[in-house]
DNA sequence: CACTATTTATAAG
DNA sequence: TCTTATAAATAGT
């Protein structure tokens, strides 16, 4: 918001990144302590820096509002945090640890990164799981956009049943005397009417 | 901050703490998700209004970061050096966890596994990376293939080359005369001998 | 951390 | 909610 309008994307380049997290962590605690003491909120914020370092702003305390926003939305989980945090062991660290490493790697020759390391055979494998994978989605995407349609259909189809029927009721009232003024109204007024209503609540593609 | 400078101070007209506190929460929560996305930074905020209604944003989600909040903050329960570090592997191990999972979850979207969680244009994404994987690695392999043939194609010629030296050589020593007996072997022998080397110490297809 | 050109936020209408 | 004058925030330096 200066110099060059910025667009909101994560900053790649790392000293930029460091400089723009301590201007703006100032800027939002300052608006925190402003807006609750301007309006009396009762609020909290929690800020952990990229590098894991934590930062936090509270009206009352920290403990207070998430204790008051856990009962709100009654998420509350009975398991005691503590005595299960501290089953930190070693060897399932580093289980995991290793298990990480290769899912990164894994995930890297999927996005076709990486490759030199490779035997021929296990590109041609990794070949063969990208291929399946792609049909398995492609398939998934088709059968969700096939369903979109035939239910729009399904629902165009009613739309101009409907129309059919109201507009046979009207014309009958119509044939048969206005007692009211409110059938004056023409036919072409009810299809722009309706018109609308064909695309309300279908899902539609985003 | 705009028309008239104002005092930080409890708005008393009710009427202008409600305009202010929806204005300003709008851009407060703002400022968090721009945070958030261009620092990459982990944050949760929170917000009571005065007649208790709650609002709230996380980059991940409130519980996460209040998980992970209690945890760090545990440290300062127990202020010795000891836990402190101790405190911090845990805080470590957390986010390893949650990075653990994320792509456990990211590696069955790219086999094509529980895609029914998944939105229509996060399906449209995932195919569209799955193409590009599947773009690199057909184009590696196929490089290599390419690779392996015109290395064969060389060694193929060198051969063949190789095979015309030999020839000449023997035909020059059997017009001179025949000394030892080994030189009655007929040429066709000498490529049914050479043909098998040619393969030799090639990577090959596996 | 300071400067400053710009962009954003926002109080009042 | 919209507009506008002004204060505040902030990206680049």
């Amino acid at each position: 918001m200066s110099k060059q309008k910025m667009e909101i994307k994560k900053i790649e380049k790392n000293a930029s990144r460091q400089a723009t997290f301590s201007k703006r962590k100032r800027g939002i605690f300052k608006k925190a302590k402003e807006l609750s003491t301007l309006c009396d909120a009762d609020l909290a914020l929690i800020v952990f820096s990229p590098s894991g370092k934590l930062f936090d702003f509270a009206s009352s305390s920290v403990q207070e509002v998430t204790e008051r926003y856990h009962m709100q939305t009654s998420i509350y989980r009975s398991q005691d945090q503590q005595s299960h945090e501290f089953q930190l062991e070693k060897d399932t660290y580093y289980l995991k640890c290793k298990e990480l490493t290769d899912k990164t790697i894994g995930l890297r020759h999927l996005n076709g990164e990486e490759l030199q390391g490779l035997k021929i055979h296990e590109l041609q494998k990794l070949e063969r799981v990208l291929e399946k994978g792609l049909a398995r989605v492609s398939k998934e995407k088709d059968q969700r956009n096939l369903k979109d349609i035939i239910e729009m259909k399904k629902r165009g189809l009613q739309m101009v049943q409907d129309n059919h029927r109201l507009k046979k009721m009207r014309s009958q009232a119509n044939s048969q005397g206005q007692s009211s003024k409110s059938n004056s109204v023409e036919e072409s007024d009810n299809r722009d009417h309706d018109a609308p209503n064909l695309n309300l609540g279908l899902p539609m593609f985003e």
